[in-house]
DNA sequence: CAAAAATTTTAATCTAGATTAAAATAATGC
DNA sequence: GCATTATTTTAATCTAGATTAAAATTTTTG
């Protein structure tokens, strides 16, 4: 049977779809980009993308969930090898930002929640909640361990996210920054966090 | 003659439209908005927004070209105000911040410069690029005066820009945490520009 | 190689939403 | 209050792009 193979070679091609749909959807968004856009990238018809998704909300959906995906394994990561805090939030960010601009980039931006169907909205609400929580969590910890400055972990954590959540707008695939990137973001973000010595 | 009351109610309107547009373009992107959805927000029928503008592509033009306006007065304010580099980077981020959240906000995020219109696009761009230049410059000036550490001004550049950006997407316009940003973004975006002691 | 399964395309349909022109209503100056 | 100008609505038109079904092609398997 061909099944495992079928799979395999579905799977690398689904992939390679949402890949194309994230990078479309970081330039134009959802609605801006037409499922032609996302097809063109791959040398398909737009009606080729039926045959892996059911229509272009999941096609959205499918990209935040692998957003999502990136950003979680990225803070399970750091959490499990930091020391303390603020180790845990250099690695977070360090993984996750290597992840984004890496091969398994590029990511989509979860932009346009409010785009998608009452039930998938929710389900990437709360995942997305939930990863805003663990990085609180991780500062936190920090603040308890004196690695990091007290300081509103809400806004310290809005302000973390959102430097992370634009790089897809002003990265475009350039290796050598994608470099500068991965060198530069994690020190930068926290920085300010550690307390004054 | 009306001329001159016309004018103002037309003004008046005219950016009442323009911040509901933003509003709404800032939730679900310049495609994923119908002028329904905006004329909506002010109890009209979307036929009369074009009274008003051209075109939906000239609407998205217009909220660019006032966000990027309230950006450059707060760059304008903070170099003028601030004694070294550092100071000016801080008053910059809190001007920004605080026309963001406050009476002239919501402020247009320009995350779909790629759909406008080629002329309006180069011009938005050439606005934006600007911007960026002229807060790489605060960076640098900080750096020779010693008041911010040495660091990839790009990056950095990159890193708080972003953060800023990325405020609509989170901030609802709830007053109490309006305050709470302008509180507590200038300084977390600051703090690690300051040389370690 | 031939049959079966997987993948892609062609060719329609269908709909939301942008745009416009003409008509209706409201505001203003005299 | 009337005439003029400003503003908004009603009612069409028009188009891009999502979606689908059937046909064609490619890949896999035995």
């Amino acid at each position: 049977m061909a099944r495992n193979a079928a799979e395999t070679r579905f799977e690398s091609q689904r992939d390679k779809i949402l890949k194309a749909a994230a990078t479309c959807f970081n330039q134009k968004g959802f609605s801006g980009t037409s499922l032609k856009d996302v097809s063109r990238h791959l040398g398909l018809t737009d009606a080729a993308l039926y045959y892996y998704v059911k229509n272009k909300e999941e096609l959205v959906y499918q990209c935040y969930l692998r957003a999502a995906e990136l950003g979680r394994e990225a803070m399970e990561r750091g959490v499990a090898e930091g020391a303390n805090g603020l180790e845990q939030a250099y690695l977070y960010i360090r993984y996750h930002v290597e992840g984004m601009v890496g091969e398994d980039g590029p990511v989509a931006i979860m932009s346009e929640i409010p785009s998608l169907r009452h039930k998938h909205r929710n389900e990437i609400l709360d995942v997305s909640r939930r990863h805003s929580a663990a990085f609180e969590d991780i500062l936190r910890r920090g603040i308890e361990d004196g690695s990091i400055t007290p300081c509103d972990v809400r806004m310290t954590g809005n302000a973390i996210m959102g430097s992370i959540n634009w790089i897809p707008k002003w990265y475009h695939g350039k290796a050598s920054m994608g470099r500068e990137i991965c060198e530069a973001f994690p020190s930068i973000l926290t920085r300010g966090l550690a307390p004054a010595k």
